[in-house]
DNA sequence: CGCATGAGGTTTTACGTATAACGTCCTCTG
DNA sequence: CAGAGGACGTTATACGTAAAACCTCATGCG
């Protein structure tokens, strides 16, 4: 018997199943229809089975010139969001035979970085979410099959873009608002540099603006309750402000508005209607429960892994942004309903 | 020029310098010194430069025989808390050139699932989370080097276990309660079967118990804000409850139980001290902020790291819990304090 | 002078797999 | 009954890298 510490491989399938490595291979992969007769298939099988071997996959990634495995760029991991981009990413790589390897950048990616150093495994793809230019076209220059998400459909270099439908997310809250009587608007904008968050300050502007008597005001925060609770607590403070309608960046300001809201003494929704955008466990665990903007981050990475599935097939990745959905829960309501 | 498709490889930058493909080996593995001289070492960097040289991963793990590629099991990724074990585990993991491949196990894994199906990469070492026994055998009869996080030391089959030290926190939150003057207690229980929570269910029990006069009931809840509503209302609605303190295995729990709390008239503090175990997001969003204990997720993802790269070493991994701390906020306070 | 030594390389090999190219028989057909 | 082809394999090769083994000069030293 084999040193225990050395993992069989085929070429021991075949001493043990007596025929010769090729014919190892053929069987394992499913080729052998016409080539190796059902007895000896099986014999193959069985011994593969009783040594307990696994083909070596840097081999096979050498033999073949692929990995099956692609690159998944996310600013940061610890949020549901992304996480959840990750998993429905995964769950389709996975139905055809692919991995996902994860690259969360820490501060943004500088050009000191370098996304492929972390990535020890050797790359078909690349799916990159909200990433500095420099480290785009790092990756450009690796001549990697690219998807990008929720970036700019013109400036990605010529990418596969996938995007979720933030406009019409966030025209759905303006809508929304206007229509519970809402004219003086707050938007607490996230303090990143980012595609997604340049078209909501759009979008809102435009939709808000485009009715008669209304007022949209801005101020960015970092994106934590912390930072949130301290912009809006500032913006909110100002004496002239006639502000009934607030709407956020995303869920994690939303929290930090309500906290803020508490400690000026305005009632929510009567003094003050609240919006935020995900959807997060978070939106429901406060109190009242956050109207926000659904987004399906599962979906939202499903779509990217698919689009870069289609690329790498040399097919022509589906256009059309994924839709979103306004959920209405009790932040919102009429203005001065006091 | 050679096809743009195919991107070069070492023996094309040795054409490029004038020199061999071993010389580049030596020069860019850096094990050139008194082998090559420096001025053709800086010509062969040059050439690799211009080249756009990146060696291929999959020959290299091949004739290496490892591939610096670690997998993480976790039961699902879309938690502030596992995406944060899994970022401490990628930080010191790149420290040391390896890498991190996830294995996000949906429904807890069972035999008819293999954890390595959907890991491409070739592995070097696993570290896993509250896993089903079959799947960790099924691990172990690979032979991969082991970690277990948070799970029973006595039970593990010899793998190596790193763990929070979640009786700690469980004590100190008994012990703040009881200080508080609480003398009935519900503990509303994740419904999962793992060691992690056998521990909370323990600790509580014996802490409690130690005390004349108390009284601790069980309720069990699935981990979700809904859930834990449910189980929460139902048991705190029982008439002959005379329950003042709330102790949660963790803080999406509380959440659920700050729900069941408002729904029943029940004021936090003052009715009913709420306590939860994690300090995610949600611990400063909710109002009032959740007393809970502070796990730190990347601290844990780290140790787990360093411990599975002591056992690829040879070494013998660090024995000690990893100290949890309570952090008191304003769920909690003495009873009847109305 | 004779030979060890070391600098500065090159040649060769192995890692484990997938598959193209190549052999045997054996059977069927015209 | 010749030979075409199918059934059932085997042999040989390449993927790109790391590193062991080897080679060739100078130079130094006794």
């Amino acid at each position: 018997m084999a040193p225990a510490s050395t993992r069989p491989t085929s070429r021991d399938v075949a001493q043990a199943a007596g025929v010769s490595q090729a014919a190892v291979s053929l069987v394992l992969g499913d080729k052998w229809r016409g080539r190796v007769s059902a007895t000896t298939a099986e014999r193959v099988r069985e011994a593969a089975r009783d040594l307990g071997y696994r083909p070596n996959l840097a081999a096979r990634n050498l033999r073949l010139g692929r990995t099956r495995t692609v690159l998944l760029v996310v600013p940061v991991l610890t949020t549901e969001f992304f996480a959840g981009v990750y998993t429905g990413a995964a769950r389709v790589a996975a139905e055809h035979g692919f991995g996902v390897v994860l690259y969360p950048s820490p501060e943004g990616i500088g050009p000191a970085r370098d996304p492929f150093a972390s990535a020890q495994a050797a790359l078909d793809g690349v799916i990159a979410s909200s990433m500095a230019a420099d480290a785009l076209t790092a990756i450009r220059g690796d001549q990697l099959p690219l998807v990008m998400l929720d970036s700019d459909p013109e400036g990605s270099l010529g990418a596969a873009t996938v995007n979720l439908d933030i406009a019409d997310g966030v025209r759905q809250v303006a809508e929304h608002l206007l229509g519970l009587g809402h004219r003086d608007f707050l938007h607490l904008a996230a303090d990143v540099p980012s595609w997604t968050f340049e078209v909501r300050a759009r979008e809102l502007a435009a939709r808000v603006g485009s009715v008669a008597g209304t007022s949209v005001r801005t101020t960015r925060a970092p994106i934590s309750i912390e930072g949130a609770q301290a912009a809006a607590e500032a913006a909110l403070a100002d004496p002239g402000s006639r502000v009934t309608a607030l709407v956020c960046d995303d869920d994690k300001l939303a929290a930090g508005a309500y906290k803020a809201a508490r400690r000026l003494g305005l009632r929510i929704p009567d003094d003050l209607s609240i919006t935020g955008l995900d959807d997060l466990a978070l939106a429901t665990a406060i109190d009242p429960e956050l109207t926000t903007v659904r987004l399906d981050a599962e979906l939202f990475g499903e779509h990217g892994m698919r689009a870069l599935l289609a690329v790498l097939d040399g097919r022509v990745p589906e256009e059309g942004d994924i839709p979103v959905e306004l959920v209405v829960r009790g932040s919102t309501g009429p203005p001065g309903a006091a």
